[in-house]
DNA sequence: AATAATTTTTTTGAATGCAAGATGCATACA
DNA sequence: TGTATGCATCTTGCATTCAAAAAAATTATT
């Protein structure tokens, strides 16, 4: 109403039963791409008005980010975008790797034509992408190909589980993906997908898993070094834990 | 109808911040308890005065249940509580298996004494639920035993996933309990969990796999016998799948 | 001046109001 | 008799309003 620099702060209507869904897409891809810094506070008035919308949708957006566990909402004191935890990032590779694994052991063993077509056209844009150095493009390409994979496999309860932990990895790979650009080249980014695309074609469920494990001990060992060498560490070190965790 | 028992219609104002918890609280418990039927509406209204609250608390409550997935909402037409959806079950098992081997695995890696105490404390309530014969009881120390072995892995990202599929379980399981108690007797269901106890205590990781797949197979083994043994199915079969079917 | 207490302001949680979409029934028509 | 159409009612989704709790600011007290 009163906010001409909200982004989108259009008059238009959306339809009934869209505000929400709209303000929780657009959050979530702003917590996604690290827009919206981990940590930061969301304030629901300030949200409500760059949405054009009421503070009803943008509680029910809340919520349901924070189900996904991409924002944290503190009682009474509302919400802030979830923090990259890097005390947890041991146990989050523990998740990940196991889910990856079993999700493309899955998707070799019950793709079909069209989910290989379908993983094939992923595996493309995320090679255009690193082709073009364009990072944010990467981050996106790499999170909808393992997505793609995970729906191959044709067990929802594995797909929704996997692709909720692919999220935080899109954050983590967010924080260093510049390191990982500038110190390692094109080179070692180019045809990442590869694999997996062969060993899914082949249904080879054997060098699926291997394959999966591979990725995830890369990933995990080039956060680790891109930590270690980051000049600049443009993010928060979180040391709160979220449970107990006493090691 | 149902409504003659409301639980809690007392005038009580709960302390700001709470009524939406209470409400999310309530409905679970009578969601896993199967006292809300799988693919039972949920009217906001109704449930919203067999509350005492107003319908934002409500409605916070079913989008939290939503993203559990233990309530399903369908575009303008409320919501209902999530179908247990038996063609899906094989995709469960394999899904629940693997959370459950890696689970009681990292359990019996990284637990304390203090775990290693908690978890004989739920174990041992399971055991007396079950001489007791009181298979409410039963359901809730299993899921409760379960649920400990999950955080005694101190990870907490397998551990909310694994709770996540131990609350379908609960409802799989409730299911067919009357059905394994007429049939099998207090004999097999006795001292379930004293195998996982003792990998867990012995800090033996692979025999806790062991133990942990062996009771996933067992589960699944008697499920699908009292699926097909069953004479009075007490639950609507849910052909219709949340996603992507032609309806 | 520093700190504690109190008031003011801001922000969240819940209640109410209102309009869009859906459901059901009655009636009209083939 | 079966099907389509229009109206009445209900439910949901969003907006608005009200109240409680936390944060900030001001005053008071030592």
């Amino acid at each position: 109403m009163q906010d001409s620099t909200s982004p989108d702060a259009t008059t238009i209507k959306y339809r009934k039963g869209s505000s929400a869904s709209e303000v929780c897409e657009g959050l979530r891809r702003r917590i996604l791409t690290l827009e919206l810094r981990p940590g930061e506070p969301l304030d629901e008035t300030q949200i409500s008005r760059s949405f054009g919308v009421s503070r009803s949708p943008v509680r029910e957006a809340i919520n349901r980010l924070g189900a996904e566990r991409l924002v944290v909402t503190l009682p009474n004191r509302g919400a802030v975008v979830a923090p990259i935890d890097l005390m947890g990032f041991p146990h989050f590779m523990a998740a990940l790797d196991l889910q990856q694994r079993f999700a493309t052991r899955l998707a070799a063993r019950h793709r079909t034509t069209a989910d290989l077509d379908r993983i094939e056209v992923r595996a493309a844009e995320f090679n255009a992408a690193v082709r073009a150095f364009e990072p944010m493009d990467m981050l996106q390409a790499n999170y909808d190909f393992h997505i793609a994979v995970g729906e191959a496999g044709h067990n929802p309860y594995v797909a929704r589980q996997y692709g909720e932990l692919l999220s935080d990895a899109r954050r983590y790979l967010h924080i260093h993906i510049e390191f990982l650009i500038q110190t390692e080249g094109r080179s070692l980014l180019r045809d990442q997908h590869d694999d997996f695309v062969s060993a899914i074609r082949a249904r080879d469920v054997e060098e699926a898993d291997r394959v999966a494990h591979r990725h995830s001990l890369q990933f995990e060992e080039r956060f680790l070094r891109a930590l270690r060498h980051m000049p600049d560490p443009n993010f928060r070190i979180e040391a709160d834990t979220a449970e107990g965790d006493t090691p």
